[in-house]
RNA sequence: GGGCGAAUAGCUCAGUGGUUAGAGCGCCUGCCUUACAAGCAGGAGGCCACAGGUUCAAGUCCUGUUUCGCCCACCA
């Protein structure tokens, strides 16, 4: 057998893996294979750049559980893609474009969105690349991209049919509008966050003499206005109900209308209406027939028709000037500090302008009624995000398709421009259908990337197809993803899937935290407190990233993750190439006994608590507890594994070669193939040295446990390790290196006979020499110095140093700490509701811990009666 | 304004109602022991946010409070 190197590298391991695994097909589910269906899809990343630490989070999960079904004998599937991310995409290719001075325009729609296609195919290499250093076991067979020729006829289809059952349609509304990217965008693209602004009162003139006052904080809008609201209530402004205000710089004349929307509590209780730039407004320009007048252009530029004074302005220094104006007309009465919350655009940060305009909408009530009917035929986990998902369904409004942008599923409706008709059909239309002419026009406008993400479960397996994938692996079983896109995503996927399959898209969803750093704050360039996933598989390898994600995972909280964290696993992944090292470096004709019962009490140990291991960790991946998963696998192998079997494996080699090497074969093998969904690179390599089945790891089987359990063995052994560590503390607690060998002894009357046999593992890994073992317990004497435990006494020998009174001193402190713990469980044996009302097992437990306290006790004292006489 | 989550060791976090609360990192002491110094051995460090309640028994369940964080909402 060839040697390993002393530290293990995964820049060596990986790339021969990577080209074994995507060369040979594995991942691709057989034709003909029976089984139970394990299917998921990818989230498919962003074609913008590259991956981030949220995606090796959200994948990474994904992959240890699609790897541990396949394992486990389902027929698997995992369908890999790229999502073209309209905006986010047309805004890096625009960056890219202004290096070199130019804008979209100058390029033309054509030559522009050339550019993005290129760009698409370098950064969707990119990412499958990254994807595949990460280890995850896509099947990049059916790789899909949203906006490739199959997933865009699922986008067609699904226009076209909602369009005919009346749920697309146009409207002129308020939208978001982002003045920066140029587009319109859905409520859910824009996000709210506090700012400090002011709060100017100005008076507006009333035509019959005196003045009304309002309240606004965006005081440049009043160009649009074309009324003044009051509350119907307000007994301050009933009279004033059906008069005329003069709107100060323009001149314009504005009806006093009353309005519910209002609240008298505010400000002044008198509302300026300003149809066309702000959703409340509009309602009550609908309400009370008021005309809508656009002040505020495109490029968030101000454009009154009325008035030419702020034509051309930017909306902030119009702003200004309007404020400076109106003071010095006297119509500012006065200005507060206030705070309230601004929407900006999700993609670039810019302050979103409401306005009205034409737009794509699809009416979402019915959609989201059919969600929440069949609420119960999914499962959130964790559970508590049902309950987002569902008051988001409830309060849904329509959703805006359109985008003003070039990149993207250009949508699919002609015009014709001699007749008006409009034509959405599933075939590109020739010419009018009503007037035949052949003077048509497709829409200008493209989908909201959201809207083929939506349709992805189902056309990453065939739809609108009926295809054999659709049928087999459709419904897929299990999504995982982040909380912060249960309502672009998830949400519409489901609604989606019911509509077009009247099925749920996936049966259980896992939802995720989000990544942040170790201190919990959110990860930005600002802060450097990025983690990029690739600098650390670079760095630390795939597997140890992937480690240390999984352990940090609990039901929905956020993932706090610093450099530490990540060391710490990498030192683990360490530890178990070294430990398959000495394994290799060690094992001679390894030989399966006859009967597990002929091993020595140390192997049968192992075997019990590797049994065990296999139960707990199976049972964790069942229920996706992946932090759970990360430490029983660190535990068992390092405190367990390594820490004892291991080091007493050196002295048991030596008597009993073949059946030695065969446990520990067997439990590194089986240690093997429970980690590998967690790190699927190093546990190939080592598997590679020692498999005893012809095949890889990925495609291997789920360990069996042996169905061997000694429970004498556990006791047995658990006495062994107490002897070492009651000896090694003993005396590094004298201040002994633990290196240097002193004499000691060991008395024992339950376990004397198991201490002889194992007297020179004591020995050795106490490094106590020579280790006598009494038959009676050892009298006190200058030098000596004692260890008393229930179950034994050990005591070393450490010359003259310590005299008598230090040793009973120590005695005494320990006796009464043990007497505390004894009157406090007695007193709890005498407690009649305890007695009477506690399970049985509780207090047998009480029992057992206080005799084992009161021989301790026992021993003690005679060893101090012993010590004072 | 509504909802959700969190509060446990110096830090980041686990913790199926069972009584002496764990891990990793950090810290202290001693070791390059022939798998591993990315390691080994030993150790220090906690009124489990606060106040009530339920229970034989509460870090764990209930109520309230405080402090942080997040989401949602048309008070301009």
């Amino acid at each position: 057998m060839r040697e390993l190197a002393k530290v293990y590298n995964p820049r060596e391991i990986a790339p021969k893996w990577i080209e074994r695994w995507f060369n040979s097909n594995i991942f691709v589910p057989k034709v003909d294979r029976e089984g139970s269906i394990f299917s998921i899809v990818l989230p498919p990343p962003n074609v913008t750049g590259n991956l981030h630490i949220g995606h090796a989070l959200g994948f990474t999960l994904d992959d240890i559980v699609v790897r541990y079904k396949r394992m486990k004998g389902f027929v698997t599937l995992w369908v890999p893609g790229t999502d073209h991310a309209g905006i986010a995409t047309q805004n890096v290719v625009e960056k890219e474009l202004a290096k070199e001075g130019l804008t979209r325009y100058d390029l033309g729609r054509e030559k522009f969105l050339e550019k993005v296609w290129e760009w698409k195919e370098r950064y969707r290499n990119n990412i499958v690349n990254q994807l595949k250093q990460m280890g995850f076991s896509c099947d990049w067979s059916r790789e899909r991209f949203t906006m490739d020729e199959h997933c865009s006829r699922a986008v067609r289809t699904a226009f076209v049919s909602l369009y005919k059952k009346g749920l697309i349609y146009k409207g002129e509304r308020i939208i978001n509008w982002c003045p920066r990217c140029k587009t319109a965008l859905s409520d859910i693209e824009v996000e709210y966050e506090e700012a400090k602004d002011k709060l100017y009162y100005i008076r507006y003139p009333l035509k019959d003499g005196g003045y009304i006052t309002i309240a606004t904080v965006r005081p440049e809008t009043m160009l649009g206005d074309t009324a003044v609201a009051v509350n119907p209530e307000d007994y301050r402004y009933k009279s004033l109900i059906g008069k005329v205000a003069i709107l100060p710089l323009v001149g314009r004349e504005l009806p006093i209308v009353a309005d519910d929307a209002v609240e008298s509590s505010f400000g002044t209780g008198a509302l300026k209406v300003t149809p066309a730039h702000d959703p409340v407004d509009f309602e009550i320009g609908i309400r009370h027939n008021l005309p809508s007048l656009k002040v505020i252009d495109l490029d968030g530029n101000i454009d009154c028709p009325d008035l030419d004074t702020y034509t051309g302005l930017d909306r902030f220094t119009a702003r200004e000037l309007i404020v400076k104006h109106l003071e010095e007309k006297g119509y500012l009465e006065k200005v507060e500090d206030y705070t309230h919350s601004v929407g900006r655009c999700e993609r670039c940060g810019t302050i979103v302008e409401p306005l009205l305009s034409s737009q794509w909408f699809v009416a979402m009530k019915s959609l989201a009624q059919k969600a929440l009917e069949r609420d119960s035929e999914i499962r959130f986990i964790p559970e508590r995000w049902r309950k987002v998902y569902h008051d988001w369904l409830l309060n849904i409004k329509d959703w805006c398709i359109s985008r003003q942008i070039w990149w993207g599923h250009r949508i699919p409706v002609w015009y014709c421009l001699d007749c008006n008709e409009t034509i959405v059909e599933m075939e590109d239309p020739k010419y009018c259908p009503k007037c035949n002419s052949l003077n048509l026009k497709q829409e200008e406008d493209v989908l909201d990337t959201w809207f083929s993400s939506s349709l992805w479960p189902m056309s990453t397996l065939g739809w609108p197809d009926i295809t054999d994938d659709f049928k087999r692996f459709y419904p897929t079983s299990l999504l995982i993803t982040g909380y912060d896109i249960i309502y672009f995503w998830v949400a519409r996927m489901i609604m989606m899937g019911l509509e077009f399959t009247d099925k749920m898209p996936f049966k259980e969803v896992y939802i995720t935290g989000l990544v942040r750093d170790e201190k919990g704050r959110k990860m930005s360039k600002s802060l450097g407190n990025v983690i990029d996933p690739m600098e650390i598989v670079q760095e630390l390898g795939a597997d140890s990233l992937r480690f240390a994600l999984a352990s940090l995972v609990t039901e929905g909280q956020d993932v706090n993750i610093g450099k530490e964290r990540l060391e710490g696993a990498r030192n683990f992944t360490n530890k178990i190439w070294n430990a398959g090292r000495y394994i290799l470096m060690s094992i001679r004709n390894p030989v399966k006994p006859e009967s597990l019962d002929s091993l020595d009490v140390f192997s049968k140990w192992i075997l019990s608590l590797m049994d065990e291991t296999i139960e707990r960790v199976t049972y964790c991946y069942d229920n996706y507890d992946f932090n759970e998963i990360a430490q029983v696998l660190y535990s068992f192998f390092w405190d367990y594994f390594c820490d004892w079997y291991i080091e007493i494996s050196k002295f048991l080699l030596k008597d009993n070669p073949s059946y030695i090497s065969w446990v520990l074969l067997y439990v590194f093998r089986t240690y093997l193939k429970l980690l590998h969904p967690v790190m699927p690179f190093i546990t190939e390599e080592l598997w590679e040295y020692i498999k005893d089945e012809d095949n890889i790891l990925s495609v291997s089987n789920w360990p069996a446990v042996l169905g061997f359990r000694d429970e004498d063995s556990i006791k047995m052994a658990n006495v062994i390790f107490d002897v070492i560590k009651s000896m090694r503390s003993l005396k590094q607690e004298m201040g002994i290196s633990f290196e240097k060998k002193i004499p000691g002894f060991v008395h024992s009357e339950t376990y004397r006979e198991l201490i002889l046999s194992q007297r020179d593992i004591i020995s050795s890994l106490a490094k106590i020499e020579p280790l006598e073992v009494l038959s009676e317990i050892l009298p006190p004497q200058k030098g000596i110095i004692s260890n008393v435990k229930s179950d034994f006494d050990v005591y070393i020998r450490i010359g003259d140093v310590v005299d008598i009174d230090k040793e009973v001193e120590r005695i005494k402190e320990k006796i009464e700490e043990i007497e505390e713990q004894i009157a406090r469980i007695e007193e709890r044996l005498r407690n009649r509701d305890f007695l009477l009302k506690a399970k049985e097992e509780a207090k047998e437990k009480e029992r057992i811990k206080r005799e084992n306290l009161i021989k301790e006790r026992e021993k003690l004292l005679q060893r101090l009666s012993l010590l004072s006489s």
